[in-house]
DNA sequence: CAAACCGGGAAGGCA
DNA sequence: TCCCGGTTTG
């Protein structure tokens, strides 16, 4: 057996952890240290050397993304078919496990995955069925509760029985949408995981089984797992199965869904023969940005410990912006990534990482304005849209006539004249004798008890979905979506919507039968269209489209994770934003932050700038905050400030005059008269140094607004504060 | 029943 | 400031 290709291209560290014979191996790898590649390498070498049967093998990973990108690798490695290995997310494999043994979790054969938003619709109609006040428990509030114990394993009896009447509250609704689920055969993500895990728990035989099939199992982003995830993988471990799990501890960023940064630290006194492997050679980034990125996450506690090393060039500098406000600091980056793009790097090639969503709208504007094509990563994504979720509900109701949340979502979409006062009458007939929906209005349009108006309205729905059942019978998986669009009106629905909207819902219809043709069924012999939707509600797809234009990309530094770029900007570097005040007060959750802006700070192979805005305007109102101190936290020596004033071509006050909507300075230039310019750095005898952020007024009345990084933002008459500039 | 209006809330997002 | 959901109005 030629074992060269498996192995050659590795390090000494990479090749130990493929090569081990160890049952246990912990891979301990930093940014950028070819962890992808030392699982997948781990897998031919299980194949191909230790002729390992592909079957045996269970790799689990957090996206679909990961999972994809794994397969495609298995396969170009091996050249075989990936299929007969269980290779997938968290969630998928519990699907597939679920599917095959759907009696023995005691659902029914095609049970139904609910999505978030299903999830929430169906917790609100759970408190309003308790007759609970819904402004005191919000349903967001309460689905948060629910999949937190969910996370956590917890049943609805087994929570934590209290006098707390948060809990006491929460407790009970959990127990009501557990029992409505249970009833109706529905399956939410947090379900999917706990009820993987209960069965193989309750059933030993089952167990048996799937524990001599899987001799070895791998893990990606294992510093992802929580509770319920990690239990699984025990589980599911047994006596003879090898394991390995990928972590790194400093890229730990979701503690706040339920990820559990202490399953790495568990994971090898659970096991004690457990072989620990340090990557720590990085293959991406500069010195530069390494030290940074070591100094920044060395401030952390706790640590398993590691530091990057780079045989690398030192490189580039790090760049630092002090921009007066945020439309400056998006003025900033345009030029900037445009001066990249002109000196024949393409678009791609750069990232614009920030904190929160709410950054991105103010960064988008001044990228059209700059006519640089950008594309936003994040945001909502395909199959979660309005109006591919109604379209999929048509088809839904087509296989069940009885899933209340189909029937929910489109008895009146597009309207068709059943109201609430109808949809009331439907439900109050379907609560009180036991059946769906779809049922109950079959009885009510029978019994004719409503007004004229209101049955034939709610017939004519009966009528559709019975025609569309019909004429989809037999047909093409797209051919059906599109009599689903078509048939029910929904195209014409949308089109008839003003604006753009509209339109660009026409579109995605229009894509939602490509997407159908496109579609190729995991199991060829089942039917098409369940797997279709299932596949959809549990890979809500990325937002398509555009995927191939060069364009700049900007995301959250948490849908980063896991990219690298040339050059990476990290925006709105400021206490507040980021870390972020939420996080702020509790230690835990600011360390958190901490690895956040540390996997930011990773994401770059050459080129790190990173941005702050002296005042922002956040939800309406100015915050002057100051540097985060993630930057400060950056050796002075490896940044190197970009003076505002050699970047500015033109005062801003045009830019944004120029720039319409936002005019929240005052305008003329009035500026002029001050002999200060928006954003010049000042000195004040008493306050220190200062920004300038804003002007007021004219001759022996002009006031300047300063920033000053010891007092905070105060407004000054010019002629009597003794301001110099500095 | 549908369209206009109003008020509260807004971190991060995988499946 | 913007967006969503609930309420009021036509």
């Amino acid at each position: 057996m030629d074992v060269t290709p498996i192995i050659d291209t590795l390090n000494d560290a990479q090749r130990q952890a493929v090569t081990s014979d160890n049952k246990h191996i912990l891979v301990l790898a930093g940014a950028g240290s070819g962890k992808t590649r030392v699982l997948v390498h781990r897998m031919a070498w299980l194949i191909d050397v230790q002729q390992q049967a592909p079957q045996s093998i269970l790799a689990v990973t957090f996206t679909n993304k990961a999972a994809r990108e794994m397969r495609g690798r298995i396969e170009n490695m091996l050249g075989i078919p990936t299929r007969s290995m269980w290779v997938g997310t968290f969630h998928g494999l519990a699907h597939r496990l679920l599917n095959q043994h759907w009696s023995e979790a005691g659902l029914e054969q095609n049970f139904q995955i609910l999505d978030s938003d299903d999830q929430q619709r169906l917790v609100k109609r759970i408190i309003q069925g308790l007759g609970m006040d819904e402004n005191r428990w919000p349903a967001k509030q309460a689905q948060w509760f629910i999949n937190g114990q969910k996370d956590e394993g917890i049943r609805a009896k087994f929570v934590e029985d209290t006098d707390d009447p948060f809990i006491k509250a929460h407790r009970k609704i959990y127990q009501a949408y557990e029992d409505f689920c249970k009833n109706n055969s529905l399956v939410d993500f947090g379900e999917l995981l706990l009820r993987a895990h209960e069965i193989l728990r309750d059933d030993p035989n089952l167990l048996q089984h799937y524990q001599r099939r899987f001799s070895n199992i791998l893990v990606d982003e294992f510093q992802d797992t929580n509770t319920i995830q990690y239990a699984w993988l025990r589980l599911l471990a047994g006596e003879d199965t090898a394991m390995m799990v990928v972590g790194d501890d400093d890229q730990s960023i979701y503690g706040w869904r339920g990820a559990k940064i202490e399953n790495i630290q568990d994971f090898s006194r659970a096991y004690a023969d457990t072989e620990t492997i340090r990557l720590e050679q990085n293959y991406r980034s500069t010195g530069t940005i390494l030290q940074a990125a070591n100094a920044v996450i060395s401030r952390n506690t706790g640590r398993l410990g590691k530091n990057l090393w780079t045989s690398q060039e030192d490189g580039d500098p790090i760049s630092l912006y002090s921009a007066f406000n945020e439309i400056d600091e998006a003025r900033f980056i345009a030029e900037y990534v445009k001066r990249r793009f002109e000196q024949g790097n393409n678009y791609s090639e750069s990232a614009v990482l920030y904190r929160s969503n709410a950054q991105s709208r103010v960064l988008e504007e001044a990228m059209l304005r700059a006519n640089i094509p950008y594309r936003i990563y994040g945001g909502q994504r395909f199959y979660e849209r309005l109006e591919i979720k109604n379209a999929l509900s048509y088809l839904r109701l087509c296989l069940n006539r009885n899933d209340d949340q189909s029937f929910e979502r489109v008895v009146n979409t597009p309207t068709r004249g059943i109201g609430n006062r109808t949809l009331d009458e439907v439900r109050t007939v379907s609560r009180e004798q036991g059946v769906s929906m779809w049922q109950a209005s079959l009885k009510l349009v029978d019994e004719k008890t409503m007004s004229a108006r209101a049955t034939n309205a709610l017939y004519a729905f009966v009528q559709l979905i019975t025609q569309l059942e019909q004429a989809v019978q037999g047909m093409e998986l797209e051919e059906q979506a599109e009599q689903a669009i078509n048939l029910t009106g929904l195209v014409e629905f949308h089109r008839a919507e003003k604006g753009e909207k509209g339109q660009a819902r026409v579109d995605n219809l229009q894509e939602l039968v490509s997407a159908c043709k496109a579609y190729e069924a995991d199991d060829p012999d089942a039917e098409v269209l369940p797997q279709f939707l299932a596949q959809a509600t549990l890979e809500a797809g990325d937002q398509q489209a555009d995927e191939h234009e060069d364009a700049l990309q900007m995301m959250t530094l948490h849908s980063a994770k896991g990219l690298e770029f040339p050059l990476v900007i990290l925006a709105g570097m400021e206490e507040n934003l980021f870390p972020h005040s939420m996080s702020a007060d509790e230690p835990g959750r600011l360390e958190e932050e901490r690895r956040l802006a540390y996997v930011g700070i990773t994401r770059a192979e050459q080129k790190l700038v990173m941005t702050y805005a002296e005042c922002r305007r956040i939800y309406g109102d100015e915050k002057f905050n100051s540097v985060s101190r993630f930057v400060r936290d950056v050796p002075n020596e490896l940044i190197e400030e970009v003076r505002a004033n050699i970047k500015r071509p033109s005062p801003p006050g045009r830019v944004r005059a120029t720039g319409g909507s936002s005019r929240r300075f005052s305008t003329s230039d009035t500026g002029m008269d001050t002999g200060f310019e928006l954003g010049q750095h000042v000195m004040h005898p008493k306050f220190g140094e200062g920004v300038i952020l804003n002007f007021e007024g004219h001759g022996a009345n002009a006031r300047v607004q300063v920033n000053f990084h010891s007092e905070g933002s105060k407004w000054l008459v010019v002629s009597y504060a003794r301001l110099e500039s500095i």
